[in-house]
DNA sequence: TATGTTTTGTATCGATTGGTATAAAACTCG
DNA sequence: CGAGTTTTATACCAATCGATACAAAACATA
């Protein structure tokens, strides 16, 4: 059992010993996601990671493992930062208001001109050669988990008669996810938040109604 | 003016000096477009792609200019061979019929084993680096391109009144575009064809009817 | 101040990248 | 057959890739 002084954070109580950090890794880890964001894995190179990170090879090394573990981290840092509107759409009581959050949330992000075009799960690591496999794959299960989650709602908004009964949950999650994902290609190209606002009416018109 | 021998083909009249290729240009280039496709520009290294089109370097180098010129190349050989659907598409009778072949062409293109999962045009270049970037512009050039011919079909079709007059063409060509490249991403997943065609059945569901 | 520990900066590692120089090989034409 | 032309195969180029070895620097503790 470890006693910590009263009002003292839990990460700053154990002073260890050494030479202290120069850097802080939570900066450092969303600069990294820029350039991942802006450039895809294969596309950021170290050199590109170190001199945005603003931190040397060896640090990166001691701090994040390798480019792989980084890159996982930042995908980490990702779905809680600028993909947090999905988990907090998942919590709107209706089905109908799930998916305009997640819609309209998709769009609006587009329009922050401090974040890079387009969406770090979908072209962080679509099409990869051999040696980069495993963080294609860890981006597809991303994806796909994301899939399940906006499934699962919808069976639960199905179980509460909030969508008709020959709905099918499946299909809808499918649909929202390639329509979303679709929007990132967009918006990697160049959409406003206004294009894709006007798309996401659109495909709101596909929802059924009552 | 040149006469050549009735019945000869144009391309092989001109027997022209020196050692002859010994491999056909038009299946190297196939073999290139699997590489792309499955890769991505920047994943496909001259390595991969030499020793899949089965010709050494300077043999590449010599038909096709570069890396760069190649890729623009097996764009084109994408556009006129598996997208080929799309510009069919676009000469139905009907806006609504475009649509639907758009989308259940893309849908069967991915239940060819025959061919790499996803699209080229859509995981080739999305997102790449410094290096990388005309590349990067020119897929998105295309894109852009395959919208602006859907939109223009799209207002013809409002011209003939067979879309309802408070339809916007650009919006509804935009929403198709993103479904589409959607699409491509859980093909590049794994959606099998089965769940492409129910994804494409709801999102036919935002078309305007009549 | 001396010791132990961790981070920092530099300088590099072997491997791979895209791209070529060079000469032998394989053809046409004279 | 010999001259001219083009493609082939091998070997190689400088540059960059991801990843480290090493020693000086900066801290805590004794």
């Amino acid at each position: 059992m470890v006693y910590l002084p009263i009002g003292m954070k839990l990460e700053t109580a154990a002073a260890q010993p050494g030479r202290p950090r120069a850097f802080d890794p939570d900066t450092a880890l969303e600069r990294a996601m820029h350039v991942f964001w802006a450039k895809g894995y294969e596309g950021a190179s170290l050199s590109n990671l170190t001199r945005v990170m603003r931190i040397n090879r060896p640090s990166l090394y001691a701090a994040f493992g390798n480019k792989e573990e980084l890159f996982r981290k930042v995908l980490d840092r990702y779905v809680d930062g600028p993909l947090a509107y999905f988990g907090k759409a998942l919590a709107a009581p209706k089905a109908r208001d799930v998916i305009e959050q997640i819609f309209f949330g998709a769009a609006s992000m587009a329009g922050d001109p401090r974040l890079p075009a387009g969406c770090l799960m979908v072209q962080g690591a679509l099409a990869v050669g051999k040696a980069a496999g495993s963080v294609r794959k860890e981006a597809a299960g991303r994806r796909a988990g994301s899939e399940v989650a906006l499934r699962r709602r919808l069976q639960r908004a199905k179980r509460e008669g909030d969508l008709p009964k020959n709905a099918d949950p499946t299909e809808l999650a499918r649909y929202v996810m390639t329509v979303l994902q679709g929007m990132a290609v967009q918006g990697a190209d160049g959409a406003s938040p206004d294009q894709l606002r006007r798309v996401a009416q659109v495909a709101l018109r596909a929802w059924p109604e009552r």
